[in-house]
DNA sequence: TCTTGTCTCCGAACGAATTAGGAGACGAGC
DNA sequence: GCTCGTCTCCTAATTCGTTCGGAGACAAGA
């Protein structure tokens, strides 16, 4: 027997889908070139990829001229609200509490930050 | 080719080292039955995903008269860190701050409980 | 027309993750 | 001694994730 398949995004999709958001609209050689900057992968990897996010519906295609334009199908605040979500329930026991605390004792947030952000919130709040 | 295997642990691996965290020394059977509650799984498949973890490093075992007791080798708290630290980058360019606005906007966590957060933090921060 | 450059589609290849069965060892109880 | 239950080790099977190569279509330029 196998595993089940993840609801949420794998490594590669979720580089893939990042691309899509900040870029808007794009054909594989602009995907292929935004993350050629980072590392080397050839053009039918990308397609191969944006083929199976356009199957599991996390992004949407559109034929121009005589090639495919990607865009994503889901908003980034969703899709990554979703997905930590899972993480927070098979990490934290569902405590996003826990998460920040994590996050603070492991200094990946400061004190000093975590200040500045419930007041950006509590005055967020008021209106 | 095939894809770099993450340096984390994979889902059913956190699930069964979260066992191990909260139950300490447990055998086969121990853990079987922890997650049993949750999901039937079996035997041989229980020990397979622990010999798994104690190859990568993650647990160690010891044997107890006829059978072996595993437990964590490395500390919920570090081991979450480290995961917390690639998920940070991975989806949030880096940046813990914005996750944490993600959690608030998707309403995983109130402005309540960051405010509670807060004052918790910079209290510990006083002494 | 022939070559070249892009694209798309199809599917091979391979590792990792997950689940589990079978064989063998060994002590306890009949 | 034989049977039963419990454990360990080894290996199969299956699915998913990821990376690409090859074939075919088609337009533009030599």
């Amino acid at each position: 027997m196998a595993r089940r398949r993840s609801p949420d995004f794998t490594p590669v999709e979720l580089e893939i889908m990042n691309v899509l958001w900040e870029s808007g609209p794009a054909s594989v050689q602009d995907v292929q070139r935004r993350l050629e900057s980072r590392r080397a992968v050839a053009y039918t990897s990308v397609q191969t990829m944006l083929n199976i996010l356009v199957r599991k519906g996390k992004a949407t295609r559109t034929l121009v001229d005589r090639s495919y334009r990607y865009r994503a199908a889901v908003s980034r605040e969703k899709a990554l609200g979703s997905s930590m979500r899972d993480i927070v329930k098979r990490m934290f026991g569902g405590s996003a509490e826990a998460l920040v605390m994590s996050l603070v004792e492991t200094k990946q947030l400061t004190p000093e930050t975590l200040n500045r952000l419930n007041d950006m919130v509590a005055k967020e709040r008021k209106r």
